[in-house]
Parts: C-alpha cells; structure tokens; sequence
DNA sequence: TCGGATGTGTTGGTTACGGAACACTTTTTT
DNA sequence: AAAAAAGTGTTCCGTAACCAACACATCCGA
C-alpha cells in the first residue's frame, strides 16, 4: 500500500470537500448541511465522502483537529509554551513570533477559521480551540510562573482569559475581512497579552 | 464507454488546469508558463495533463473555445444578431438584454478572460475575441442594414471599430475590479454602442 | 395518513488518475 | 564547452474515485 496521504487524488478531494463544507457554512449554517449538499459543490461522488468520513459530523470534528494539530505543530516546533519564551527572553523566538506564525496559518485557512467561529459555525469548537490555547500557552501542567502570577487572580481563569481573549481578537480581524497583515495582528496580540488591555490602550502609561 | 464529459474526475480535473493557467498567467505571463508549473499548481500528475491536452497552446486554444462557443450559445440562442434587434425593436430581446447576458457570462469567467487580455495574455486571443464579436454582431454576412449605414464609413471599420471598442470597456471593467453590475455594464455599452460615444458623454444632445 | 420526494449509508463493477520510470531535448550553471 | 538541472512526452501498473443501484429512513404536501 503506497502512501495514501501524499496521493495527489485524495488530497485534491478533501480540499474540495473543505472547500464545500465553509462554504456552505457560510450560506446556511452546519446545522442545515447534507452530505449531499456536500458532495454535489465539491463535484464528488457521495460514495467517496464516506471513504474519509463517516458523516458530517465526523467531517468537521476532522477538519478542525486538523487545524488545531497544525497550529500546535507550528507552537511547539518553535517553543514549548510562551511562558517558556517568556522566561528566556529570547531574540529569535518571543511570544511574538510565535503569534506571526499562528496568524499566518489562520490567514491562510481564514475561509475555515471564519465558517467555523462565526454565528453559523460550530459552537463546540470555540471551546476545543480555547482549551487548545490554554495548553499551548501554559502547558499540561500549570507551572511555576503561573503559579507565582496567581496570586490575585488562579491560574486557570488567568488561562482562560487569555484564550478567550485571543479567539475575541481573532474573530474581530476575520470578520472585519483581514485588513492587517498577519503581522501586525501578531504585535497587537501579543502587545495587549503582555502588557494588559489598558497599557495597550495607551490609557496606562 | 460511458459519457466521460459528466465524469466528475473529468470536470474537477479540467478545473483545476484551468485555474492553475489563469493565476500562472497572472503571475508569469503565458510564455513562461511550463506543463510542469500547470500540473504541480493544479495537484495533478503530469500524464493527466497530456491525457487532455497535446501542451500548453492546445490548453490554451481550447479554453478560448470553449469560452467563445458558450457566449456564441448564449447571444445566438437569444438572438441571431444585434443588427436584427435594432431592426424589431423587440422589448423582450434587444442589444441591452444579449449584452447583459454576455456580461454575466464574462463575470463568471472573469479570473480566464481578465489574464488573457491582460498584459501578460495570448495576443491572438484579443484577435479571435474581435472576429468573434464582428461575426455576432453582423453575421457572417454583411448586411442590409450594415449596407445602409456603410454611406460614410465602410461596413468592416464600424465592426472593427465597435468590435474593438467593446473588448477596450470590457478590459477597463476586468482591470477595475469589476465594480459595476453585469447589468449597468450592459447599459453603458449598449448605450455608447446604440447612441454614440459622445452622446453618451453627455456632450451630444 | 398515505405516497412521492429527498437524504442516508453501502455495494460491485468500471475508469480516470497517480506514481514512477523512461529516453530525449532544452535551459542554466560553471 | 561540458556538466548539471529542469522540462517534455510517453509508458505500465495499481488504486482512488466514479456510476448505478440498492434497502432503508425522514420529511412533507395532498
């Protein structure tokens, strides 16, 4: 059996069916999609979406562990957590830089990311892509500069500010159709994360 | 055999050949265009493109075919010439109403018909484009009505004229990002066309 | 409440496409 | 001018995707 993830043919289906499937997110929400509605925009048979999926449901679960796994390569390839980036004050690899390239694969998957955090999209992914955040950011284990950050507010909902934060920001820039550069969305996050809102406001000196 | 024109393989692949030529066109212009940079952008193998298409002239021959036959079939089925529709002064089917419709079809295929008469595109094509024109408008045949206008200017210079002119709004539309709607383009053109360029300047009464 | 229409999964036989390798020709580099 | 690299056009074999058809599940208007 050759490698059936490099084949030019599966790879080309399941874009389509990605393709398809914001889309018609876009157009009337998850709920109210067919795996017929599917297959007939993508031009494929039906017979082959039940090759990769089992139903819609599994589709999208499967879509969005792709982007989450992709995300998390592109974090850890580049530091464990940004609190760890955060210790070492490293010049190549700071919070910053990390958000540059978090925000570049959004922007590159933003049809997905849109469909899919918008008013029509799938509410449980809100919650997996902030958990995905939370352990990203900090870890499996909270560690000891959460814990030494803790003392006014737990660790946790310090996390979960933050993730929320960040999906806030992020739906902002989507749907107000990308104008910054990945860039920049990179140095306004990570400003306002590391900083705090009011300093970033430029109300706190 | 079964009918390999509904394959849905066959619709997808052809597809994405296409596309890949228009965003290659746009990048590199046609002349330095290779199979190779066909195939790779479009996520085909290289044996499929020659299953299609002898190279890329053939390629590129054949999509300006189909593009003049579908909007031969779309101002024939509605009216045999534009010359014809002055005469009846038919309100269901006048010059406004083919152009709106040929508008329409150029919107849809704006990505091929903006790289191709682009500056980067097929110079031969704007030629065929204007023989196409010239036949639509005035059939193959000139004319009673072309004869009687012919008194100051020979019948093939107001084609050409009128033939060229066409392409030159159509191509500031498709550099303009088409900002109008098919429809008001349909009405500035049959307007200029039926009126006059200066009365439709507003400086003729 | 029934019947036609639409959607769901699944199957078996068929076909278009992909991968890999081939001998050549053309371009680019040195 | 020779070597290396990239592109061309073609082939053989395996397989992903195709079509058609199926039994069954919903749904909706007569």
């Amino acid at each position: 059996m050759r490698d059936s993830n490099t084949d030019l043919r599966v790879i080309r289906t399941k874009e389509s069916i990605r393709e398809a499937l914001v889309e018609l997110i876009d157009e009337k929400g998850f709920e109210a999609i067919t795996v017929k509605d599917i297959t007939t925009r993508a031009k494929i048979n039906r017979g082959t979406f039940y090759a990769h999926y089992q139903d819609k449901f599994d589709l999208m679960t499967k879509c969005e562990d792709e982007i989450m796994l992709e995300m998390s390569r592109i974090a850890k390839q580049n530091f464990p957590s940004i609190i760890a980036a955060l210790e070492t004050n490293s010049p190549t690899s700071t919070p910053f830089s990390i958000a540059v390239l978090i925000f570049v694969y959004l922007n590159e998957n933003s049809g997905f990311m849109k469909a899919v955090l918008g008013p029509k999209g799938d509410l449980s992914f809100q919650t997996r892509l902030k958990d995905f955040m939370w352990k990203t950011m900090f870890g499996n284990e909270p560690n000891a500069i959460l814990k030494e950050n803790s003392l006014l507010v737990p660790g946790q909902y310090l996390a979960s500010y933050v993730a929320s934060a960040h999906i806030g920001v992020i739906q902002q820039w989507l749907d107000n159709g990308r104008k910054e550069s990945p860039q920049e969305m990179a140095r306004i996050l990570s400003t306002i994360t590391v900083n705090g809102p009011f300093f970033a406001a430029g109300l706190k000196k």
